[in-house]
RNA sequence: GGGGAUAUGGCAGAGUGGACAAAUGCAUCAGACUGUAAAUCUGACGGCGUAAGCCUACGGUGGUUCGAAUCCAUCUAUCCCCA
């Protein structure tokens, strides 16, 4: 595919969104270079395969790079399958665990079905970094590391933390940032895009490429996304993410439980380019639903968001017991209504928690929430039951 | 190697012999209300028991005491200072 938007328009549809482009008169320059050579630029996007699941936050840097490949550009994708074991160091306050070789190759494998929901197939590379760093000796780790700069590393928030309260810091943590950086001299980049807490180690990766004669990358960085509870950026380990794999009856569901300010929020960044058509949205409800809809949409099959809008109205607005829930058979015996309900959830409750629930009018058996803990169920009569407003049992006692 | 400090519920953080299943905040769950699983307000928030109450729990172990999260001993872990 060839280059064909003039670089000026280019910079300003690639500059949506992003917190900063160093140098960007460099980002100028090279997109008029490829414009006029009618060569695409290397776009390069590091990913650690340390989870395997993408969430909304990966998926800001992916839609990044999905701009670019719509400009006609090259992805270079890059698993840091070989970096994965020593672990980004970037933020963290403590040495991170190492992880397993089978762990990461199933990681890499999803990863790259993950991606495809997003980015068509033409022009991107998918690279793994242990392919030119396991065949590294001595000689060139140790020739690598003489570009380190440990005085440089340590004033670094997180590594400075570190060292300050005595904490352990591993040298393979120091190296890694010269790995990633080496990676961009192996795959020739352009562009490297990454979350703005990459900073240190994507503008490594300049001078790293300059001391290896190689052109420097323009560094974009993007903003971090905000979790669910609108504080803490999105990620597995704080329970605060939307996996884009999820159900989509999770995804409705979590999304209306954000705040409406994370709301606008996430129209901006995920969706600049309908924050137009969001606008004109007045209602914060209707607004709501059409952000989950959307975020459905992007990696479901068409019906799919449909289908859990009607599941959500239903449930939730009309507050209808779903239709779709299995009928369990329950022998009564001479079980208390705390037996039954115990076994009913699978014990996923406590029988503290139940009795509470009870007392508190919490527990709903066919409509009737007014019962006490002496209630028996009648005999061979099906009974809807929902217990807090998200869970839903269909029973029959016999 | 020497000296000091700390260890409490999912997290943060009070409590220094009985009133402590342990303040408070956050998180969580529920109820009311609504425009939603927003916001706001209210309540619950170790387990077992319909309940009285019982059991387990303040880093581990062992003691002192009628009684210990609280005192003593010891072990472990973490942090700070000096070398």
């Amino acid at each position: 595919m060839s280059v064909f938007l003039d670089p000026k328009e280019q910079i300003e549809i690639i500059k949506d969104n992003v917190d900063d482009i160093v140098p960007e008169e460099e980002l100028l320059f090279k997109l008029e270079k490829s414009f006029n050579s009618k060569k695409p630029l290397n776009i390069k996007a590091g990913f650690d395969p340390t989870s395997a699941d993408l969430h909304l936050g990966h998926t800001l840097l992916i839609k990044k790079l999905k701009v670019f490949q719509e400009l006609g550009h090259k992805i270079s994708f890059l698993i840091g399958d070989f970096t994965a074991r020593i672990g980004d160091p970037t933020g963290r306050d403590k040495t991170r665990p190492p992880l397993d070789e089978d762990k990461i190759k199933e990681n890499s494998l999803t990863y790259e079905k993950q991606i495809f929901k997003i980015l068509n197939k033409k022009n991107v590379d998918i690279l793994y970094n242990s392919n030119w760093f396991n065949k590294f000796d001595l000689k060139e780790i140790i020739n690598l590391s003489s570009y380190g700069n440990v005085a440089r590393i340590l004033e670094r928030d997180d590594f400075k933390k570190r060292h300050k309260s005595g904490d352990s810091i591993t040298l393979t943590e120091f190296i890694y940032p010269l790995l990633q950086a080496y990676d961009s001299v192996h795959i020739d980049s352009d562009i490297e895009l990454g979350g703005s807490d990459q900073r240190f180690n994507i503008l490594l990766g300049r001078q790293i490429q300059k001391a290896f004669k190689k052109g420097q990358q323009v560094a974009i960085f993007l903003p971090i996304l905000e979790g669910l509870d609108g504080k803490l950026k999105m990620s597995k380990s704080y329970n605060n993410y939307i996996g884009i794999d999820e159900n989509p009856n999770d995804i409705f569901g979590k999304i209306m439980s954000i705040s409406d300010n994370l709301m606008e929020r996430y129209i901006d960044i995920l969706y600049p380019e309908k924050r137009d058509y969001f606008n004109d949205i007045d209602n914060p409800l209707i607004k709501k639903k059409q952000l989950a809809c959307e975020l459905i949409n992007d990696y479901n099959d068409e019906s799919a968001a449909k289908k859990a809008l009607e599941n959500f109205d239903k449930t939730f607005s009309k507050k209808d017991f779903p239709d779709d829930i299995k009928l369990v058979e329950i022998k009564l015996l001479n079980k208390t209504i705390i037996d039954l309900i115990e076994e009913l959830t699978q014990n996923s409750l406590t029988r503290s928690e139940i009795k509470r629930l009870i007392k508190s009018k919490s527990i709903q058996l066919n409509d009737n929430r007014n019962f006490e803990l002496d209630f028996i169920p009648l005999k061979n009569e099906t009974y809807n039951i929902k217990i807090g407003k998200r869970k839903f049992y269909k029973a029959i006692f016999n």
